[in-house]
DNA sequence: GTCTATACTTTGATAGAC
DNA sequence: GTCTATCAAAGTATAGAC
Protein backbone atom coordinates (compact mmCIF):
# COMPACT_ATOMS: atom_id res chain seq x y z
CA UNK A 1 0.00 0.00 0.00
CA UNK A 2 1.18 3.53 -1.22
CA UNK A 3 1.26 6.15 1.62
CA UNK A 4 -1.57 8.36 1.07
CA UNK A 5 -2.36 11.74 -0.47
CA UNK A 6 -2.29 13.77 2.75
CA UNK A 7 0.67 11.50 4.26
CA UNK A 8 2.90 12.62 0.80
CA UNK A 9 1.69 16.01 0.89
CA UNK A 10 3.94 16.40 4.57
CA UNK A 11 6.49 14.58 3.38
CA UNK A 12 7.18 16.44 0.70
CA UNK A 13 6.39 19.89 2.31
CA UNK A 14 9.19 18.96 5.22
CA UNK A 15 11.87 18.19 2.90
CA UNK A 16 10.64 21.30 0.97
CA UNK A 17 10.59 23.35 3.89
CA UNK A 18 13.74 22.26 5.50
CA UNK A 19 15.75 23.31 2.03
CA UNK A 20 14.24 26.54 0.89
CA UNK A 21 12.41 27.68 4.11
CA UNK A 22 8.53 28.77 3.80
CA UNK A 23 8.48 31.60 1.72
CA UNK A 24 10.51 30.26 -1.19
CA UNK A 25 8.84 26.87 -1.52
CA UNK A 26 5.01 27.61 -3.46
CA UNK A 27 2.04 24.68 -2.57
CA UNK A 28 2.40 24.49 -6.30
CA UNK A 29 5.79 23.06 -6.24
CA UNK A 30 4.68 20.37 -3.22
CA UNK A 31 2.17 19.10 -5.04
CA UNK A 32 4.58 18.16 -7.86
CA UNK A 33 7.10 16.85 -5.19
CA UNK A 34 4.14 15.17 -3.49
CA UNK A 35 2.78 13.43 -7.16
CA UNK A 36 -0.60 14.66 -5.59
CA UNK A 37 -3.35 17.14 -7.48
CA UNK A 38 -3.41 20.63 -6.77
CA UNK A 39 -6.92 20.51 -5.21
CA UNK A 40 -5.95 18.19 -2.80
CA UNK A 41 -4.03 20.43 -0.75
CA UNK A 42 -7.29 22.47 0.19
CA UNK A 43 -9.57 19.52 0.67
CA UNK A 44 -6.81 18.24 3.34
CA UNK A 45 -5.72 21.27 4.60
CA UNK A 46 -8.65 24.20 4.28
CA UNK A 47 -6.22 26.20 6.14
CA UNK A 48 -3.99 26.84 2.97
CA UNK A 49 -0.17 26.74 3.15
CA UNK A 50 0.09 27.85 6.85
CA UNK A 51 -1.98 24.70 7.74
CA UNK A 52 0.78 22.49 5.85
CA UNK A 53 3.52 24.20 7.05
CA UNK A 54 2.76 24.26 10.61
CA UNK A 55 2.05 20.39 10.64
CA UNK A 56 5.10 19.89 8.37
CA UNK A 57 7.15 21.36 11.09
CA UNK A 58 5.91 19.25 13.42
CA UNK A 59 6.32 16.40 11.27
CA UNK A 60 9.91 17.55 11.05
CA UNK A 61 10.59 18.35 14.70
CA UNK A 62 9.80 15.06 15.78
CA UNK A 63 12.12 13.25 13.13
CA UNK A 64 15.18 15.41 14.39
CA UNK A 65 14.07 14.77 18.11
CA UNK A 66 14.99 11.15 17.81
CA UNK A 67 18.56 12.32 17.04
CA UNK A 68 18.72 13.34 21.35
CA UNK A 69 18.52 9.52 22.58
CA UNK A 70 20.17 8.04 18.91
CA UNK A 71 23.40 9.86 20.04
CA UNK A 72 23.55 10.23 23.80
CA UNK A 73 22.13 6.66 24.67
CA UNK A 74 25.19 5.45 23.27
CA UNK A 75 27.53 7.55 24.97
CA UNK A 76 30.06 7.25 27.88
CA UNK A 77 29.42 10.63 29.50
CA UNK A 78 27.16 13.62 28.79
CA UNK A 79 30.70 15.92 26.98
CA UNK A 80 31.44 12.94 24.63
CA UNK A 81 27.93 12.54 23.57
CA UNK A 82 28.02 16.91 23.32
CA UNK A 83 31.30 15.89 20.55
CA UNK A 84 29.60 13.56 18.92
CA UNK A 85 26.05 15.42 18.28
CA UNK A 86 28.34 18.25 16.94
CA UNK A 87 30.73 16.67 14.66
CA UNK A 88 27.51 14.14 13.77
CA UNK A 89 25.79 17.42 12.16
CA UNK A 90 28.92 18.59 10.54
CA UNK A 91 29.40 15.66 9.08
CA UNK A 92 26.06 15.76 7.47
CA UNK A 93 26.07 19.43 6.83
CA UNK A 94 29.36 18.32 4.62
CA UNK A 95 27.71 15.13 2.86
CA UNK A 96 24.74 17.52 1.14
CA UNK A 97 27.14 20.59 0.35
CA UNK A 98 26.02 22.89 3.44
CA UNK A 99 22.44 22.13 2.24
CA UNK A 100 20.92 20.50 5.47
CA UNK A 101 21.18 21.86 8.82
CA UNK A 102 18.08 22.72 10.81
CA UNK A 103 15.12 21.92 9.51
CA UNK A 104 13.10 24.29 11.04
CA UNK A 105 15.57 27.41 11.85
CA UNK A 106 15.24 29.20 8.25
CA UNK A 107 10.84 28.90 8.47
CA UNK A 108 11.20 29.90 12.37
CA UNK A 109 12.56 32.99 11.49
CA UNK A 110 10.69 33.78 8.29
CA UNK A 111 7.49 33.13 10.40
CA UNK A 112 8.14 34.75 13.63
CA UNK A 113 6.73 38.40 12.89
CA UNK A 114 4.73 37.09 10.26
CA UNK A 115 2.81 33.80 10.96
CA UNK A 116 1.36 33.36 14.47
CA UNK A 117 0.57 29.76 13.68
CA UNK A 118 3.61 29.11 12.22
CA UNK A 119 5.54 30.66 15.10
CA UNK A 120 3.60 28.71 17.56
CA UNK A 121 4.45 25.25 15.74
CA UNK A 122 8.37 25.94 15.52
CA UNK A 123 7.79 26.82 19.41
CA UNK A 124 6.48 23.88 20.23
CA UNK A 125 9.25 22.20 18.35
CA UNK A 126 11.42 23.90 20.16
CA UNK A 127 10.20 23.17 23.51
CA UNK A 128 10.08 19.58 22.58
CA UNK A 129 13.82 19.36 22.13
CA UNK A 130 14.76 21.59 25.32
CA UNK A 131 12.30 18.79 27.27
CA UNK A 132 13.90 15.33 25.54
CA UNK A 133 17.48 17.41 26.17
CA UNK A 134 16.55 18.07 29.66
CA UNK A 135 15.47 14.47 30.62
CA UNK A 136 18.41 13.18 28.59
CA UNK A 137 20.66 15.38 30.80
CA UNK A 138 19.09 14.26 33.71
CA UNK A 139 19.54 11.10 33.47
CA UNK A 140 22.93 10.35 32.02
CA UNK A 141 24.45 13.31 33.70
CA UNK A 142 23.15 13.98 36.95
CA UNK A 143 22.00 17.46 36.44
CA UNK A 144 19.53 19.16 38.23
CA UNK A 145 16.62 19.58 36.14
CA UNK A 146 17.35 24.02 36.30
CA UNK A 147 20.93 22.68 34.91
CA UNK A 148 19.85 20.72 32.63
CA UNK A 149 17.13 23.16 31.06
CA UNK A 150 19.94 25.74 30.85
CA UNK A 151 22.99 22.87 29.31
CA UNK A 152 20.40 21.59 26.83
CA UNK A 153 19.04 25.52 25.50
CA UNK A 154 22.16 26.43 25.12
CA UNK A 155 23.08 23.24 23.00
CA UNK A 156 20.30 24.23 20.62
CA UNK A 157 21.40 28.08 20.43
CA UNK A 158 25.33 26.94 19.89
CA UNK A 159 24.14 24.47 17.26
CA UNK A 160 21.27 27.00 15.71
CA UNK A 161 23.74 29.63 15.42
CA UNK A 162 26.56 27.71 14.20
CA UNK A 163 24.20 26.16 11.40
CA UNK A 164 24.12 30.09 10.31
CA UNK A 165 27.79 30.91 9.70
CA UNK A 166 28.67 27.13 8.81
CA UNK A 167 26.32 27.49 5.88
CA UNK A 168 27.11 31.50 5.05
CA UNK A 169 30.71 30.27 5.22
CA UNK A 170 30.85 26.34 3.93
CA UNK A 171 32.49 25.75 6.86
CA UNK A 172 32.38 23.53 10.02
CA UNK A 173 35.07 25.41 11.96
CA UNK A 174 31.76 27.27 13.38
CA UNK A 175 30.16 23.87 14.44
CA UNK A 176 33.92 22.58 16.49
CA UNK A 177 34.02 25.78 17.87
CA UNK A 178 30.53 26.41 19.63
CA UNK A 179 30.50 21.97 20.06
CA UNK A 180 33.51 22.34 22.32
CA UNK A 181 32.31 25.39 24.16
CA UNK A 182 29.16 23.52 25.32
CA UNK A 183 31.09 20.40 26.00
CA UNK A 184 34.08 22.19 28.35
CA UNK A 185 30.43 23.40 29.87
CA UNK A 186 28.93 19.95 30.07
CA UNK A 187 32.45 18.08 31.80
CA UNK A 188 31.74 21.33 34.76
CA UNK A 189 28.29 20.60 35.14
CA UNK A 190 28.39 16.96 35.00
CA UNK A 191 31.30 17.18 37.57
CA UNK A 192 29.38 19.68 39.52
CA UNK A 193 25.82 17.13 39.38
CA UNK A 194 27.73 14.30 40.23
CA UNK A 195 29.36 15.93 43.33
CA UNK A 196 25.80 17.19 44.15
CA UNK A 197 24.32 13.43 43.76
CA UNK A 198 27.16 12.03 45.99
CA UNK A 199 27.02 14.13 48.70
CA UNK A 200 22.98 14.35 48.63
CA UNK A 201 20.55 12.45 46.77
CA UNK A 202 18.03 14.49 46.90
CA UNK A 203 18.85 18.69 47.44
CA UNK A 204 15.13 19.62 46.74
CA UNK A 205 11.94 19.07 48.85
CA UNK A 206 13.91 17.88 51.67
CA UNK A 207 10.86 20.15 53.82
CA UNK A 208 8.26 18.90 52.08
CA UNK B 1 20.36 68.18 1.09
CA UNK B 2 18.18 65.25 1.05
CA UNK B 3 19.49 61.39 1.05
CA UNK B 4 19.99 60.50 -2.94
CA UNK B 5 17.49 57.31 -4.28
CA UNK B 6 20.29 55.17 -4.39
CA UNK B 7 21.11 55.58 -0.65
CA UNK B 8 17.09 55.57 0.17
CA UNK B 9 16.88 52.20 -1.50
CA UNK B 10 19.42 50.53 -0.17
CA UNK B 11 18.58 51.95 3.28
CA UNK B 12 14.95 50.77 2.45
CA UNK B 13 15.92 47.21 1.79
CA UNK B 14 18.27 46.87 4.92
CA UNK B 15 15.37 47.40 7.07
CA UNK B 16 13.16 45.25 5.27
CA UNK B 17 15.50 42.66 4.61
CA UNK B 18 16.57 42.46 8.44
CA UNK B 19 12.73 42.44 9.55
CA UNK B 20 10.66 39.98 6.66
CA UNK B 21 13.99 37.96 5.06
CA UNK B 22 14.93 37.73 1.70
CA UNK B 23 12.17 36.04 0.38
CA UNK B 24 9.56 38.07 1.69
CA UNK B 25 10.66 41.10 0.59
CA UNK B 26 9.40 42.47 -2.76
CA UNK B 27 11.62 44.99 -5.50
CA UNK B 28 8.21 46.74 -5.66
CA UNK B 29 7.81 46.68 -1.88
CA UNK B 30 11.53 48.48 -1.93
CA UNK B 31 10.63 51.21 -4.07
CA UNK B 32 7.59 52.11 -2.19
CA UNK B 33 9.14 52.29 1.29
CA UNK B 34 12.17 54.18 -0.52
CA UNK B 35 9.80 56.49 -2.23
CA UNK B 36 11.74 55.64 -5.67
CA UNK B 37 10.17 55.51 -8.83
CA UNK B 38 10.27 51.64 -10.23
CA UNK B 39 12.77 51.65 -13.29
CA UNK B 40 15.34 53.83 -10.85
CA UNK B 41 16.08 50.32 -9.17
CA UNK B 42 17.21 48.58 -12.20
CA UNK B 43 19.42 51.66 -13.12
CA UNK B 44 21.03 51.46 -9.94
CA UNK B 45 21.20 47.86 -9.84
CA UNK B 46 21.64 46.13 -13.12
CA UNK B 47 22.01 43.19 -10.87
CA UNK B 48 18.52 43.36 -9.78
CA UNK B 49 17.15 42.04 -6.46
CA UNK B 50 19.96 39.94 -5.89
CA UNK B 51 22.69 43.02 -6.17
CA UNK B 52 20.01 44.62 -4.06
CA UNK B 53 19.97 42.69 -1.32
CA UNK B 54 24.28 41.83 -1.72
CA UNK B 55 25.07 45.43 -0.94
CA UNK B 56 22.00 46.03 1.72
CA UNK B 57 23.54 42.93 3.91
CA UNK B 58 26.83 44.64 4.11
CA UNK B 59 25.77 47.94 5.04
CA UNK B 60 23.64 46.09 7.76
CA UNK B 61 26.50 44.29 8.38
CA UNK B 62 28.98 46.93 9.14
CA UNK B 63 26.07 49.18 11.22
CA UNK B 64 25.94 46.09 13.67
CA UNK B 65 29.93 45.75 13.56
CA UNK B 66 29.53 48.89 14.87
CA UNK B 67 28.14 47.34 18.31
CA UNK B 68 31.22 45.62 18.87
CA UNK B 69 33.21 48.54 20.55
CA UNK B 70 30.22 50.84 21.81
CA UNK B 71 29.60 48.00 24.01
CA UNK B 72 33.11 46.61 24.93
CA UNK B 73 35.30 49.53 24.70
CA UNK B 74 33.57 50.44 28.31
CA UNK B 75 33.34 47.13 29.91
CA UNK B 76 35.77 46.84 33.08
CA UNK B 77 36.41 43.11 31.41
CA UNK B 78 35.86 40.62 28.68
CA UNK B 79 33.09 38.53 30.79
CA UNK B 80 31.22 41.36 31.39
CA UNK B 81 30.95 43.15 28.00
CA UNK B 82 30.04 39.71 27.14
CA UNK B 83 27.00 39.81 29.42
CA UNK B 84 26.33 43.44 28.45
CA UNK B 85 26.12 42.53 24.90
CA UNK B 86 23.70 39.48 25.56
CA UNK B 87 21.68 41.65 27.67
CA UNK B 88 21.39 44.60 25.49
CA UNK B 89 20.44 42.26 22.73
CA UNK B 90 17.62 40.82 24.17
CA UNK B 91 16.39 44.62 25.75
CA UNK B 92 16.66 45.27 21.92
CA UNK B 93 14.63 42.23 21.11
CA UNK B 94 11.56 42.95 24.05
CA UNK B 95 11.53 46.70 22.47
CA UNK B 96 10.73 45.64 19.35
CA UNK B 97 8.06 43.02 20.08
CA UNK B 98 10.63 40.45 18.75
CA UNK B 99 11.32 41.66 15.41
CA UNK B 100 14.96 43.30 15.41
CA UNK B 101 17.85 40.70 16.13
CA UNK B 102 20.67 40.00 13.74
CA UNK B 103 19.40 41.95 10.71
CA UNK B 104 21.38 39.21 8.14
CA UNK B 105 20.58 35.34 10.30
CA UNK B 106 17.68 35.25 7.98
CA UNK B 107 18.62 36.25 4.77
CA UNK B 108 21.44 34.12 5.14
CA UNK B 109 19.86 30.79 6.00
CA UNK B 110 17.45 31.40 3.05
CA UNK B 111 20.18 32.51 0.33
CA UNK B 112 23.36 30.30 1.69
CA UNK B 113 22.28 27.10 -1.03
CA UNK B 114 19.92 29.31 -3.61
CA UNK B 115 22.12 32.50 -4.47
CA UNK B 116 26.05 32.24 -4.34
CA UNK B 117 26.28 36.23 -4.90
CA UNK B 118 23.83 36.83 -1.42
CA UNK B 119 25.97 33.88 0.42
CA UNK B 120 28.94 35.04 -0.03
CA UNK B 121 27.88 38.69 0.96
CA UNK B 122 26.48 37.08 4.28
CA UNK B 123 30.02 35.63 4.56
CA UNK B 124 32.00 38.28 4.47
CA UNK B 125 29.80 40.00 6.85
CA UNK B 126 30.13 37.18 9.73
CA UNK B 127 34.06 37.39 8.87
CA UNK B 128 34.22 41.17 9.46
CA UNK B 129 32.55 40.77 12.88
CA UNK B 130 34.82 37.66 13.68
CA UNK B 131 37.71 39.54 12.73
CA UNK B 132 36.37 42.79 14.58
CA UNK B 133 35.75 40.64 18.13
CA UNK B 134 38.97 38.38 17.85
CA UNK B 135 41.29 41.90 17.52
CA UNK B 136 38.61 43.60 20.68
CA UNK B 137 39.06 40.15 22.43
CA UNK B 138 43.22 40.12 21.79
CA UNK B 139 43.29 44.04 23.04
CA UNK B 140 40.93 43.98 26.00
CA UNK B 141 40.98 40.15 27.51
CA UNK B 142 44.51 39.32 26.53
CA UNK B 143 43.80 36.77 24.30
CA UNK B 144 45.86 34.90 22.00
CA UNK B 145 44.57 35.65 18.30
CA UNK B 146 43.76 31.46 18.24
CA UNK B 147 42.09 31.70 21.36
CA UNK B 148 40.30 35.19 20.21
CA UNK B 149 39.04 33.90 17.40
CA UNK B 150 37.33 30.47 18.87
CA UNK B 151 35.70 32.54 21.33
CA UNK B 152 34.27 35.23 18.84
CA UNK B 153 32.65 32.59 16.56
CA UNK B 154 31.46 30.88 19.83
CA UNK B 155 29.96 34.45 20.96
CA UNK B 156 28.27 35.12 17.37
CA UNK B 157 27.28 31.47 16.84
CA UNK B 158 25.72 31.36 20.73
CA UNK B 159 24.17 34.78 19.97
CA UNK B 160 22.91 33.71 16.60
CA UNK B 161 20.67 30.62 18.16
CA UNK B 162 19.79 32.24 20.76
CA UNK B 163 18.00 34.80 18.51
CA UNK B 164 16.34 31.91 16.79
CA UNK B 165 14.85 30.30 19.61
CA UNK B 166 14.46 33.94 21.19
CA UNK B 167 11.97 34.88 18.20
CA UNK B 168 10.14 31.42 18.36
CA UNK B 169 9.41 31.07 21.65
CA UNK B 170 8.46 35.03 22.40
CA UNK B 171 11.29 34.74 25.35
CA UNK B 172 14.57 36.32 26.19
CA UNK B 173 15.70 32.90 28.32
CA UNK B 174 17.86 31.95 25.59
CA UNK B 175 19.76 34.57 25.20
CA UNK B 176 20.02 34.88 29.32
CA UNK B 177 21.62 31.39 29.45
CA UNK B 178 23.26 31.22 26.12
CA UNK B 179 25.07 34.77 27.36
CA UNK B 180 26.27 33.44 30.44
CA UNK B 181 27.34 30.29 29.24
CA UNK B 182 29.70 32.43 26.37
CA UNK B 183 30.45 34.73 29.46
CA UNK B 184 31.53 31.75 31.70
CA UNK B 185 33.71 30.73 28.90
CA UNK B 186 35.48 34.06 28.75
CA UNK B 187 36.35 34.06 32.52
CA UNK B 188 38.41 31.31 32.13
CA UNK B 189 39.86 32.36 28.50
CA UNK B 190 40.91 35.66 30.07
CA UNK B 191 42.32 34.36 33.37
CA UNK B 192 44.43 32.21 31.17
CA UNK B 193 45.41 34.71 29.10
CA UNK B 194 46.40 37.54 31.31
CA UNK B 195 48.11 34.42 32.99
CA UNK B 196 50.21 33.72 29.91
CA UNK B 197 51.16 37.48 29.38
CA UNK B 198 51.83 38.46 32.81
CA UNK B 199 54.82 34.90 32.56
CA UNK B 200 55.76 35.67 29.08
CA UNK B 201 55.04 39.20 27.50
CA UNK B 202 55.76 37.52 23.62
CA UNK B 203 55.04 34.24 23.65
CA UNK B 204 55.07 34.10 19.61
CA UNK B 205 58.09 35.42 17.59
CA UNK B 206 60.77 35.33 20.39
CA UNK B 207 63.05 33.33 17.72
CA UNK B 208 63.04 35.87 15.14
C1' DG C 1 -12.96 12.53 -2.19
C1' DT C 2 -10.34 13.29 -6.64
C1' DC C 3 -8.85 16.15 -9.98
C1' DT C 4 -8.89 20.02 -13.62
C1' DA C 5 -9.34 24.50 -14.87
C1' DT C 6 -9.18 28.95 -13.72
C1' DA C 7 -9.58 33.39 -11.06
C1' DC C 8 -7.02 36.91 -9.09
C1' DT C 9 -2.84 38.88 -7.23
C1' DT C 10 1.88 39.75 -7.04
C1' DT C 11 6.42 38.76 -8.51
C1' DG C 12 11.02 40.26 -10.86
C1' DA C 13 12.22 42.45 -14.83
C1' DT C 14 12.15 45.35 -19.30
C1' DA C 15 10.98 48.96 -22.90
C1' DG C 16 10.77 53.31 -24.04
C1' DA C 17 8.89 58.13 -23.54
C1' DC C 18 10.58 62.13 -21.34
C1' DG D 1 18.77 59.80 -14.90
C1' DT D 2 13.48 59.72 -13.95
C1' DC D 3 9.30 57.62 -14.38
C1' DT D 4 5.22 54.88 -16.49
C1' DA D 5 3.36 51.07 -18.67
C1' DT D 6 3.62 46.55 -19.38
C1' DC D 7 5.41 41.76 -19.72
C1' DA D 8 5.61 36.72 -18.67
C1' DA D 9 5.73 33.81 -14.85
C1' DA D 10 4.59 32.28 -10.39
C1' DG D 11 2.02 33.08 -6.14
C1' DT D 12 -2.34 31.40 -3.26
C1' DA D 13 -6.82 30.08 -3.44
C1' DT D 14 -11.47 28.63 -5.36
C1' DA D 15 -15.22 26.61 -8.35
C1' DG D 16 -17.14 22.89 -10.08
C1' DA D 17 -17.08 18.57 -13.08
C1' DC D 18 -16.59 13.83 -12.13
Amino acid sequence: MATDTRTRILDASAALLARQGYNATGVKQIVTEAKAPFGSVYHHFPGGKQEIGAAAVVISGKLYEQLIPAVFDNTPDLPTGVRWFFNGAAQHLVETDFADACPIATVALETASTSEQMREACAAVFNSWIAAGSEMQQTRGGLSPESARRLTIAMIAALEGAFVLARAQRSVEPLEVAGELVAEAAEREQSLGQRAVSRAPASDETSG
